[in-house]
DNA sequence: GCGATCAGTT
DNA sequence: CACAACTGATCGC
């Protein structure tokens, strides 16, 4: 595994930092941490890795801590934490202790305590909503995306954004919080952001790439969106623009597998194997230098196959994982697929007049039910908002069975939320007339013991009357062995 | 009333 | 227990 450059756990963007132009800044009421300036890469540093000598390798920076950490968070524990632990009971495993809020401290940031507002203010320099809409509608397809800048500057309005001064005169001053983009999520060398939408206008980009069409990622995008171009697989723009309503002139879609070359960068999108549209972006930057940023995907045999990786030497890699640890080792899908196919059929067999639910949420996990539809031939009842979704994809996969109404089929989809025990023997009443007992499956990101992820067939159902729910793992990003 | 954000849920 | 990805409640304008 080449790690170079990591992106924290996500949850980590939940943080919030003074930011005050480019340097991180600390409550003006404890000046403990002092202000962390950022490097010319966005890193927070007050010494450069490359000059920290032996000696001043154990000072405290965000960089070497961050590079010194490689895949054992632990190494960021403050002395007091490493002291209380056993090391003869401690096991990787025993986390609790590894709270992203710590490392927050010891990187040197002081966490705002009174989160109560968070503020995002745009950027004055910039384009902030000074777009009219349709301005470039005619630049839809991608030829030349670079020439985002150009069109808008044409435009000649490249004004302070009202907004954004009629908030400052609201600000106190002292109380002003702003939420403002991660380093992690800027290319360095480029005016792109990744997944960064919810900063409002971000400082100098000029190009917004999304990964995938998971809320998590996607957040801040809305019809409102209004601060540059988004560039995201074909299905990810057609499903950004469905279900957020954001105005299509902004949404650049990028085929897979082909490069694009954008302000002189090229970039080129790749299959991630997470959910449907999801993207592994790869950037070659004018010097030559090569970057990936992973998104969240599942690392497969295939991919280590691809000519962008096997020709050239990727020099900074954006992995962003949970996972990163041997102990993780999730099974593989096809094991899973086969498995859940294997129950349904078991139990139709001793149960005929079973309804089968798949809780899934917006988008992720169809493999589940596509292949029990497949294996007993049945169709697929989704509500008419997930097969607005499921038809976007352009299979006949999905076209081909999807029915839209509830009685003609055994096999139901359902909103994750709606796989409660209770919630489902309600559901049961609605189709008393052909069902007597339901078998759901919850396909989850995440199993308490480790053995099970290994083992299958350690799997309980959990059973209440004739409501029988399994959970299992149905991970759709990527184990420790599967990072290359 | 609406969008943004937080807190709670599975 | 802890994770990803919501969903519903609350806040501020």
């Amino acid at each position: 595994m080449s790690l170079s450059t990591a992106s924290p756990p996500p949850s980590l963007e939940d943080e919030c930092l003074h930011h005050d132009s480019d340097s991180y800044n600390v409550n003006d009421d404890d000046t403990s941490f002092g202000v962390v300036s950022l490097d010319e890469e966005g890193f927070p540093s007050q010494v450069p890795l490359e000059d920290a000598s032996p000696n001043e390798s154990e000072k405290s920076t965000f960089a070497a801590d961050f590079y010194r950490c490689g895949s054992d968070w632990s190494s960021l524990l403050s002395p007091e934490v490493h002291k209380q632990r056993d090391p003869a009971r401690d096991s990787i495993s025993s986390g609790k202790k590894l709270k992203q809020a710590n490392l927050f401290q010891i990187w040197g940031f002081k966490r705002n305590v009174d989160v109560g507002s968070v503020e995002v203010e745009p950027n004055q320099g910039g384009y902030c909503d000074e777009v009219g809409e349709g301005s470039v509608s005619s630049e839809r397809k991608i030829v030349k995306p670079g020439n985002w800048g150009s069109i808008l500057r044409d435009k000649g309005k490249v004004v302070e954004n009202p907004k954004s001064s009629t908030k400052r005169k609201s600000f106190s001053g002292e109380n002003r919080v702003t939420r403002s983009c991660p380093f992690y999520k800027k290319m360095p060398g480029t005016n792109f952001t990744v997944d960064a939408f919810r900063y409002g206008c971000v400082e100098e980009c000029s190009a917004y790439f999304l990964s995938h069409f998971h809320a998590d990622h996607y957040g801040g995008l809305s019809k409102k969106w209004s601060h540059g171009p988004i560039y995201c697989s074909p299905l990810t723009g057609r499903l950004v623009q469905m279900c957020l309503y954001v105005n299509p002139s902004y949404i650049f879609p990028l085929e897979f597998d082909t490069e694009y070359v954008i302000e002189g960068t090229k970039v080129t999108l790749i299959d991630a194997n997470h959910c449907p549209g999801a993207a592994l972006i790869h950037f070659e930057l004018p010097n030559g230098q090569c970057y990936l940023h992973t998104g969240d995907f599942r690392a497969c045999k295939l991919m280590q196959g691809y000519n962008l990786f096997v020709n050239k030497r990727v020099n900074v890699l954006y992995l962003d994982t949970t996972y990163c640890n041997p102990k993780y080792k999730f099974p593989f899908k096809e094991d899973v697929l086969n498995y859940v196919v294997k129950i349904t059929k078991n139990h139709l067999k001793m149960h005929p007049r079973t309804l089968v639910v798949v809780g899934a949420y917006s988008i992720g996990k169809e493999c589940v039910y596509l292949a029990i539809s497949k294996a007993l031939g049945v169709k697929i009842y989704a509500n008419a908002s997930r097969r607005r979704i499921l038809l976007a994809y352009g299979s006949p996969d999905y076209s081909d069975r999807l029915c839209t109404n509830g009685n003609n089929t055994l096999l139901h989809v359902l909103p994750m939320s709606s796989l409660r025990i209770e919630t489902l023997k309600e559901y049961l009443k609605t189709y008393k007339e052909q069902f007597t007992s339901v078998l759901a499956f919850r396909p989850t990101g995440w199993t308490f013991s480790e053995k099970i992820g290994n083992d299958l067939e350690l799997i309980r159902p959990v059973s209440r009357g004739n409501i029988t729910t399994y959970v299992f793992e149905a991970r759709q990003d990527s184990s420790y062995c599967e990072c290359w």
